[in-house]
Formats: structure tokens, sequence, C-alpha cells
DNA sequence: CTAGTGCACTGGTCTGACCAGTAGGCTGCA
DNA sequence: TGCAGCCTACTGGTCAGACCAGTGCACTAG
């Protein structure tokens, strides 16, 4: 007989379980953004502890983004709204020690930014698309003026892109990977002879998605969007990793 | 004249200054997965800093998934390869602060899945052709069996052609959302009536993907594991969210 | 009623201590 | 000589108590 099963004991670090037990608390919505935990010698009350151990278990929650604490501020740690911040983080750390390639990042943006396209185009309400309107016209404003703005209404653009497609996620990782991709190739960007006409080409491209998006024609506007990402991005991506990318054109 | 144009000091506090040190060593590669950080009162010494500081640094480090300290180990914390852990635990968060609804998680499935699906179709090598197939026989051995090995079987029909898209950004999200949804719904699953028929039901359309990933018909291959999801996973998705995934078919 | 000041308290850091746990060397036995 | 088992030095986890610079608020003086 094998008698009563025993599970193994995990053993468990004091701050782990007041790790879980903040974690908690945020995740079930029994506070809320902004409202305050208690000052660490209060907290160090509660959970029994000694303040070095409140202050590791806060140390992981503010790493995750859920609490922020401020030197000297009366109130205690702040319950922060959900930020991508923490997702960003790790997702750079997987670009920088996994060796994700460029090729691989531009690919990941082309195929959730034509899906967002194909799903903006049927979702799309009005007031959306003037959105993405106004921002191709900032990027035509922009192409004599700085860099700076014209990248800003690019991706104000693929934001009201993003946005109409009413998933969160694709929202989310959109703008994560966008940010780690730029970031990449922020200096040869800078270096660019023909930035001028690539400007304008872009536009063209953005146009055109536009008129898709307009006419409910997503599939269009996901295929053309594939296109006007490959077409911009390509120059920065080494010559053996674009028929990766290619794959996706068709 | 405006004299020269001061930056405003951000103080930093000695903890992140730590983290970023080490951070950079371990995506520099300088530090490699599996060697040791010196011990935490041989840190305190290098950092000149006291010891609660270098553990807060070690607990932020931890958080991150780079490195892991156990009690009584004489060799240090170890530096970890990178694993999707953090990614998964933000990611997790979201879902369940953000709200991030099961229609949205499984329609971000499904269009990583069928992007996968596109490029396993053209870019697979004959071995992953057959690590699919033996999935697709475990499957069909474990209709009868447990659900558990029926689902393990079935996860890894989809890693094999994530892998054979060959972007590990692909696998790793495909990866941390499929587990957050069967997390979801792995009550109701287990409670679902008609599973049998269900699981039938996936082996078909299973093999049918296949079939078209070795024919190299990659749009064929991607709507049909569109499809497949969809059908497997409706059942669970709230009414009103269902348009939005057929919004992905056609 | 407002501008300014002081204070109580906060988070950041330090020191120094104790404990349970681990690895590796050492001892003693076969 | 070979190995089993013990010892010890050191580790990470936790605690207690202290100091400092910074913050917000109440109070005060104008």
């Amino acid at each position: 007989m094998s008698g009563p099963r025993f599970e193994p004991v995990r053993t468990v670090r004091a701050y782990e379980r007041i790790v879980e037990q903040i974690e908690e608390a945020v995740e079930s919505g029994s506070l809320q953004p902004g409202e305050r935990l208690p000052s660490e010698r209060e907290l160090m009350a509660q959970f029994a502890v000694s303040r070095s151990t409140v202050r590791e278990a806060l140390r992981v929650l503010q790493a995750r983004g859920l609490v922020r604490s401020r030197p000297g501020d009366p109130h205690g740690a702040e319950v922060l709204p959900f930020s991508p911040a923490a997702l960003h983080k790790s997702m750079t750390t997987l670009a920088r020690v996994d060796e994700l390639s460029l090729g691989e990042l531009v690919q990941f943006r082309m195929v959730l930014d034509a899906s967002a396209n194909l799903l903006a185009a049927r979702l799309r309400t009005d007031e959306e698309l003037a959105e993405m309107a106004a921002a191709i016209e900032r990027m035509r404003a922009a192409v004599a003026g700085s860099y700076d703005e014209f990248s800003a209404a690019d991706v104000a653009f693929h934001d009201a892109v993003a946005g109409a497609s009413r998933n969160k996620l694709i929202q989310i990782c959109t703008d994560v990977v966008r940010s780690i991709v730029l970031d990449l190739i922020a200096e040869k960007i800078a270096a660019a002879a023909d930035r001028e006409a690539l400007m304008r080409q872009t536009i063209r491209h953005h146009e055109e998605v536009l008129a898709a998006i307009r006419a409910g024609e997503g599939l269009l506007a996901a295929r053309l969007s594939r296109q006007s990402m490959y077409d911009y991005y390509v120059g920065y991506v080494p010559e053996e990793e674009r028929p990766a990318l290619r794959t996706l054109l068709e």
C-alpha cells in the first residue's frame, strides 16, 4: 500500500510570500492603480518580518512594474496602472542575450502589423480613420522638418491602426517590438543618405494602406502594409536574412 | 544668451547601478549562462555598498530571470540562460490586471500560429515534417488515454511548426500565450462533455494542416490552422467576442 | 488669506549579527 | 588504496537598529 501521497515541500522565501500577497491584491483589483501601499515600516509590522525582507519584496514588485516608490513620499509606494514596461524589458533582454536578429524582429512586425491592418479594415470607426489620415498629414508636414517628427507621426499611424484592431495584445506587442527595432537601427537611420526619398515612399505606402482600410479591403491592407514595412526596413537587414522576409510577401 | 544647457539630474539608486552593471555583463555575453556571480559579501566589497543594497539588486535581477541564487550555495548566484519566464510573468499580469479577454488571446494565437504555418510550409526540413507527423501520431494514441497526454502532443505539434518558422519571437510568444490560454480554460476543458469528439476533430485538422505544410502550400496551411484553432476554442469564448475571431477566418 | 517654515515621517543605505543549508575536504575505517 | 561519513568554512535568508536626505502637510507669521 502506498499510503497518502505527500507532496515535496518547496521552501518559500519570506519575501516571496509578501510578493504573492501584494500581487494577488493588485491583480484581483482589491488594490487599484493610484492607491498606496502602507509604508515599509507599517508593512513590516503587518507581515511580521524585518524591513529588509519587506524591501526585497518591494524591489521585486517594482521590477515587475506593479508599484513604484519614491523617497520621502509620506504616502507609501504607489500601485501603478499596468504598463508594458516590464514586457518591454524582458523582450529587450531576449533580443540582446538570445541574439534575436533584426530580421526576426522585422518579420514579427510584418506579421503583427499585417494582422492589425486586416482587423482594422473590418472594425475601424470613422474617428479612427480620421486619426490615421491626420497622422499621414503630420508625416507629410515633417518631411521637410526633423526626422524625429516624421518618426513620431509614423508611429502614431501604426498606433491608430493597432488601436482599430481592437486587440490589446497586438497593440502592446507591436509597440514593444517597434521600439526595439527602432533602437537597433537608430544610428543607421540617422546616417541614411536617401532618407527623404524613403520618407516620401513611406507616405505613399501609408496612403495606399489607408485607402484599403477605408474601403474595408482587409487582405489588401495587410498585403500593402507588409510590403511597406519590407521596403522601409529591408535596407537595414543583412542580405542573408532577406529571403525569410520575402517569404511573407507574395 | 542661454548659456550651457544643463540636463536634469536623475538621482539613481545604488542598487540600480548594480543591476545595470550586471545586466550589461550578462547581455553583452561577458557573463555566460552557467557562470557564477561572486558571493554577496564579495559583491558588496566590489561595488563598495552594503549587503542590503547588493541583495536588492540581486532580487531585481532574479525577478528579471537573469540569475538565481540558492541558500548555502558556496559558488554564488548562477547566471541563467534566457528563459521566457519573465515574459510569461508580465503577460500573465497583463492578462489579469488589464483584463485581456480570452477572445483577444485566442485571436492573437490565431495570428501567430497562422504565420508560423505559413513560414513553416516554405522553410521546413524533412526532419521537422517527421516531428510534426510524430506529434499527430502521439495525439492519436492519446485519444483513448489521458487528456494531458493529448494536450502535450498537441503542444508538441504546434512547437514543431513554430520551430520550423525559424523565428524565435514567434516561437516564444506562441508558447507564452498558449500557456496562458490553457491556464484560463483548464477547468472548462476538464469538464467538457464532448472532449473526445473535439480531440478527433483536432487530429483531423492537424493532418490537413500537415499535408498543406508538406505540399508547401503556405497560405492554405495558414488558413487551415486558423480554422482549426477557431473550432477548438470557440466553445470557450463568450458569444460577443466570436465575431472578432471570425474576422480572421474567411 | 497667503507665503514661508518646521516637523514628522518616508524611503535609501549602512552595520553587524544569527541561522540553516551546502560543498568539499578530511578523517577513519575497510 | 578506496570509500563512507563527518566537519568546517562559507553561503544566502533574515533580523534588529541606526542614520540621512528628501517629501508633504500643518502650522505660523505676515
